[in-house]
This record gives structure tokens, C-alpha cells and sequence, in this order.
DNA sequence: CATATAAGTGGAGGGTTCCTCCGTTTATCG
DNA sequence: CGATAAACGGAGGAACCCTCCACTTATATG
């Protein structure tokens, strides 16, 4: 479901001959280790080195520093997005709850991709996208219940905990405060 | 009280000569404008240029470029824990949302100016007190008239309100609709 | 297998921005 | 007014960006 516009996305982009496929993929892996290692503004030319190809090759496949950065961001949404299948065997408040923690943990860990990145690209909303469609059954499940508000979508409560999610230098354990505090918002108005 | 240790920051850094005052504050004005106008990434010579004064005086007054973003900031910070005075006159609830959707407004103009810089710097921490005990009267008052759950803390409720307001591309009424959730969240439970 | 061809490749190089160094200017104080 | 310490400007080397084009190679076809 997710999978049909992201791979979609991917399965156009990557290209078709042998070597060049294995250069790009090539450059992807290097540029996930420059940019944890030496955030987003990493020299594009060190990424093509370390990728053992020209700084030609590294334009080609990403036109701007941005498309370097989405792609990298798009694997790691993909698991999240599947992630959402694990937790269907907890009860609905439960699944909705632990599914919701995965995400924030997931995009506070990446933050320093996120940001900086051009929110309203292509690629990011196709990621947005699949959260909607990962989430929304979770979602569903929990009003179906009675257990949240039934006036609230998907989209409110993805951009919600996405938010919380981006807050810098704080302890977990007050993020999960937080969290909770917000979710209690979700919750059916007795 | 927020400006003993913001205003003192800002008094230790401002040079002491006339002059060098004069380029400081030149600098200042000339960098909200060009950051306003071309982002974050502006470049340094031309903010240079604009305030009239040669590049080696940026660099001595900010030693970084995240050095001026901070000074750009501070100011406007201020501004928001000035206006936690302005709503006293409101009725406990209503004192408190006035005053945090103002902050959500507030940080969410800016937030072109807030990502990308780093949020563990001195000033940032300094900001964030200050926002601590703008906030923390009209806070006490809501739980005092026991319509907020006794075991929030300030810092809970700003870094959740500071979380929405760096949410990106979204409407004005999604934001809104989702802060109101979250401050539901922090009524107090029934 | 041979070979045509289209797809892919690398790196030189011009342009921009960064940031330091140092000789000159100027505000301030006695 | 003169000494002096603080502040100033801009030249210039280094890092990085990104385009262009002559060369190489995977793949399809006879």
C-alpha cells in the first residue's frame, strides 16, 4: 500500500544499467555514514570519495543536495511504515500507542535530516503519505472502540507527534511525558 | 527576571566603544534582513556589505554564523516574554492559550531562524529560561483555579508548544486544531 | 561473436563563499 | 594633545559548488 508510491519513486529513480545502479546505491550508503557523522552540510565531494566515483556521477543521480538527503530519508520511513504491521496484535489503544512511540523515536533520531530538508518536496510528501496510510487502520481501530475522539484524522495526529517528535536536547523520558500528555488530548472526551 | 539573564548576556557581548557599538547593532539589523530575505545561508559578505562594514568585523563581534542567528533570536524572544504580561488581564484558562498560541505564532515565523542552528548553544538555553518564567505565573494560575492537571511543568508545556510550531507546511487552521488538542491533553483529568 | 549506440563516467576548472592575517585608523583617557 | 589599545577593512589562500565534455562500457542486435 505505502510500498506502491514509494517504490514507485524509487524503482524510477534508480537506474538501469548494472553499474550504475550499484553506484548509486553505492552513494546512498556513503552519504548515510557523512551525514551522521558530519551532519547534513557534508561535503558532497568527500560522499562522492567515499563512494569511490566522480563528483559528476554524485550530481547525476542527485541533481541537488536536497535529493541526496530525501533519498537517504525514504529507506528509513519505509520501515516505520511497516512497523505499523508488528503492533497489530496489541489491543487498539495500545497498537495506536506503541506505533506512535516507534515514530517519535524514529524521527527524533533522524531530525538532523529532516531539518534543513525542504518540507514540501516531492519525496517528502510520498513519505507523509505512507505514515497516513500506515497509521490510519491503527487509528481507525482506537475510535472504533471508543477509546480516542472520533474528530480527529490521521494527518492531525501524525503532524502532532511528527512535532513533539523534532523537539532538540531533552531526555527521553520527558519526551515520553510529552507524548503522553498530548495523546491524553486524543483520547474520547469522556 | 527573564531579562537579568538575557539582558546580561546581550550587555557582556555588546562592545564597549561607540563605534563598535554602532557596527554591532548595524549588523544585527542587516542580518534579520538578509535572513528574512535569502534564508539562513545568506551570505556573510553580503549581511557585511549591507550593514556598511568590512567582513573581518562580522567575524570578530560573531565568530560563527550561528553566532548572529543567536543575536537575531535573542531579540525577538524577548518580545514574546514581554507579551506573557500582556494577557494578565485574562481569565486563568484563557490567559494561558492566548499566551501559548502567541509563542506558537511566534516560533513558527521563525522557525526558518530556529532549525539549523544548535539548540544546546548557550543562548538558545538562556531563551528558553526566559520563556520558562514568562510562562510559568500564567501556568501556576490555571492549575491554581484547578483547570490544569497539577503535574505538568512549565518546560512540559513549552517544549509540546514549541514542538507545533515547527511543524511545517501546513494550514494555519491545522495548526491550530492540533495545539488544541494537545492543550486538551493538559486539562486537568475530568 | 562482433559491433553499434546509448547510457554512464571522471575530473578539470570557473565561480562563489569562507575566514584569517595584518597594516592602518580612530575612540578614549590621562 | 598625545599615547595606546581597541576596532577597522580588505586582500588572498582554501574549501566547496556544480557544469561541461571527451572518454569508457554495458547491453541489445545482427
Amino acid at each position: 500500500m505505502t510500498e506502491t508510491t514509494t517504490l514507485a519513486e524509487l524503482a524510477l529513480r534508480r537506474p538501469g544499467r548494472a553499474d550504475a545502479r550499484r553506484n548509486y546505491d553505492g552513494l546512498i550508503a556513503a552519504a548515510r555514514l557523512s551525514f551522521a557523522e558530519l551532519g547534513t552540510e557534508a561535503p558532497l565531494e568527500e560522499i562522492a570519495r567515499r563512494a569511490d566515483v566522480g563528483i559528476a556521477t554524485l550530481y547525476r543521480n542527485f541533481p541537488t543536495r536536497e535529493a541526496l538527503i530525501e533519498s537517504v530519508y525514504l529507506e528509513e520511513v519505509i520501515a516505520v511504515c511497516n512497523a505499523a504491521g508488528e503492533v497489530a496484535h496489541l489491543a487498539p489503544w495500545e497498537a495506536l500507542l506503541a506505533w506512535l512511540r516507534r515514530v517519535v523515536t524514529y524521527v527524533g533520531a533522524k531530525r538532523v535530516l529532516v531539518e534543513g530538508l525542504n518540507r514540501d518536496s516531492n519525496t517528502f510528501k510520498a513519505c507523509r503519505l505512507g505514515l497516513y496510510e500506515a497509521g490510519a487502520p491503527l487509528l481507525e481501530r482506537a475510535q472504533a472502540a471508543k477509546l480516542v475522539r472520533p474528530d480527529v484524522a490521521i494527518d492531525d495526529v501524525i503532524r502532532l507527534v511528527a512535532g513533539i517528535a523534532g523537539i532538540g536536547s531533552t531526555t527521553e523520558e520527558q519526551r515520553d511525558r510529552i507524548l503522553a500528555i498530548a495523546l491524553d488530548g486524543l483520547k474520547r472526551a469522556a
